[in-house]
DNA sequence: TTATTCAATCGTAAAATTACGATTAAAGGA
DNA sequence: TCCTTTAATCGTAATTTTACGATTGAATAA
């Protein structure tokens, strides 16, 4: 879609926010803690959990599966879905990498 | 503005997307991250370095100072920007909790 | 086969976000 | 005083996000 190569943040930079952008929002927040929490993954459950639609539950996993925080595997006509701990790593450290920019850093004003 | 409690989410639960909203654009982690490294943060001097219009700069420093992430002291005709670092490690203690989920997570799927 | 269950997708509306130029206000300098 | 500089705010447009109900499609159950 976007074509024309944009030079103004760095990979890492959008990388950040992308992660950032994907528990941007309390219901994610929750669907991830759910998870991680939770024995069962069931994606009705997740709707049960939250308390919102499940088209609109539907949108968010959709955004954490495109992300690569969440997969999902059909499981006769239910769907289980799990953290991708890969993922999950890697946001730990990029973002970890970035919080910790405090500690290499000289006071100002 | 919101009168009527909503419980569907934790206080926690919004306060991390509120956080990781914050730095949910690839301009307001290059801002953070100017911040940290440069001895200056002269708002004029953000405008240079991200290549995005004064006003909308501006925007962006005004939602990273709503969230207390940053502040600002007026140095005659300029602004000086700073890291709340109060803030700062409000988020990262927050945020790293949030992280080490996994870590006490049991496997699934 | 037909009916049911479950989740993805569609269509849509409302709200929020992002970006810019123009204007304003405050402070300093001539 | 008047002009310049700096950054906030205003007004606005385009895009994205969020949410919902309705529909669809796939799989299972009757």
């Amino acid at each position: 879609m976007e074509i024309i190569k944009e030079n103004r943040f760095t990979e890492e930079q959008t990388q950040i926010a992308l992660f950032a952008k994907a528990f941007g929002h309390p219901a994610r927040v929750k669907i991830l803690q759910y998870l991680f929490e939770s024995k069962s993954c069931v994606c009705g459950d997740i709707v049960d959990e939250i308390g919102l639609a499940q088209s609109t539950i539907s949108q968010h996993l959709k955004e954490l599966k495109n992300i690569g925080l969440i997969q999902g595997s059909v499981e006769g006509t239910s769907v289980c879905y799990c953290i991708n701990n890969e993922t999950w790593t890697k946001m730990k450290d990029m973002l970890g990498e970035f919080f910790d920019q405090d500690l290499i850093s000289s006071d100002c004003c």
